[in-house]
DNA sequence: CCCCAATAGTTGCTATAACAACAATTAATT
DNA sequence: AATTAATTGTTGTTATAGCAACTATTGGGG
C-alpha cells in the first residue's frame, strides 16, 4: 500500500517542530538569545556549574554542539567557563550577572511560550500526547 | 509557578524529531539520500515536473532550503531541472532515470520506516496524535 | 511602450544537529 | 611507574532551517 505525504506521522511532527523553534525564536529575539541556547540557560538558571558533558546528557545532544553553543552564549556574555581542579578536561559553565537577570526577563516568556502552546488542551490531551510520543522514541530507539 | 525542563511539552516534541530524524537517516545513508532531499523525492515519485516554488509551498521551507537541496539531488545525478518555456524564472525537477529507479528502492523503506515509528499505536491514537499536533501548531500559528 | 509590482531563484549569513578525527587529561592495568 | 583505556572538549565537514539582499523575469497601470 503507498502511503501518500500526509500519511507520515513523522512529516507531521517535523513540521511541528519547526513552527515551535519559530514561535520561540521571534519571542527570544530581543533577548539575543537562540532556542537552543535558552535550553542551556534554563538548566543553568536551575542550577549553575554544570559542566558540558552534563548539558549534553540533560539535553541528549553531542557535545559538539553543546561546545558551540557554550562558546556562543560566552562570547555574549551570560556565561563564562572555568575548568574545575578536580578534574581539567571537564568544563563548568557559571552565570555572569548579565546571565542572572537575563534569567528573570526570559523565564516568564518561557512559561508563556508553553501556555499559547498548549492553549485548549486538557491535562489530560496533554499526558496522553507525551505517552505516545515517548512510544515513537522507544520504537525508533529500539532499532 | 515556576516549569521544570521536562514539563515543556515543545521540548518533547523537539526530541521525538530529533530521534526519527536520526532514524531515518540512518536507513537512508546506503541511498546516497539525506532526509530533506528524500521529502522532495518522495513528492516528485508522486508526481514529476513540480517547480521549486511549488516544493516549497508544499513541504512548508523557505525557497532557500528547497533550492539547495535541489542542486544537491542535481549533483547527485537523481534530478535535472529545466526552466519552462512559459516562465523562465520558474525551475522545474524531472526524475533521471536514476532517481526514478531510487524510488522503487527508498519507497518501500520509507513505509517500513512509517510502521516502526507507529509500532504498538493504534488508528484511533495516531487520529488523536495528529489533532493535538494540528491543534499545537494552530496555537502557534494565530499568534 | 515604459516604469513599477510581484514573482522565482540564488547567494550570504547565522544557528542548530550529528559524525569523524584529534588533543589533553585522567583512570586502569600490568 | 609506564603503557594503555577512557573521558572531555575542540575542530572540520555535511545537512538542515530561516532571514535579508540581490538578480532575472513577468505582469500591470499609466
Amino acid at each position: 500500500m503507498k502511503l501518500s505525504f500526509q500519511d507520515y506521522i513523522s512529516i507531521k511532527i517535523h513540521q511541528t517542530d519547526l513552527n515551535l523553534t519559530k514561535f520561540i525564536k521571534s519571542k527570544l529575539e530581543d533577548f539575543n538569545l537562540a532556542p537552543e541556547q535558552n535550553l542551556i540557560m534554563m538548566l543553568l538558571w536551575e542550577k549553575d556549574g554544570l559542566t558540558q558533558n552534563q548539558l549534553a546528557d540533560q539535553l541528549d545532544k553531542d557535545k559538539t554542539n553543546i561546545a558551540r553553543m557554550a562558546s556562543n552564549l560566552e562570547k555574549k556574555g551570560y556565561i563564562y567557563r572555568a575548568h574545575p581542579k578536580e578534574d581539567r578536561r571537564s568544563l563548568m559553565l557559571f552565570l555572569t550577572d548579565s546571565g542572572k537577570e537575563l534569567g528573570e526577563q526570559v523565564i516568564p516568556v518561557a512559561e508563556e511560550f508553553n501556555d499559547i502552546v498548549c492553549k485548549g488542551i486538557s491535562s489530560e490531551e496533554l499526558v496522553e500526547l507525551e505517552r505516545l510520543l515517548t512510544k515513537i522514541n522507544q520504537n525508533v530507539q529500539e532499532q
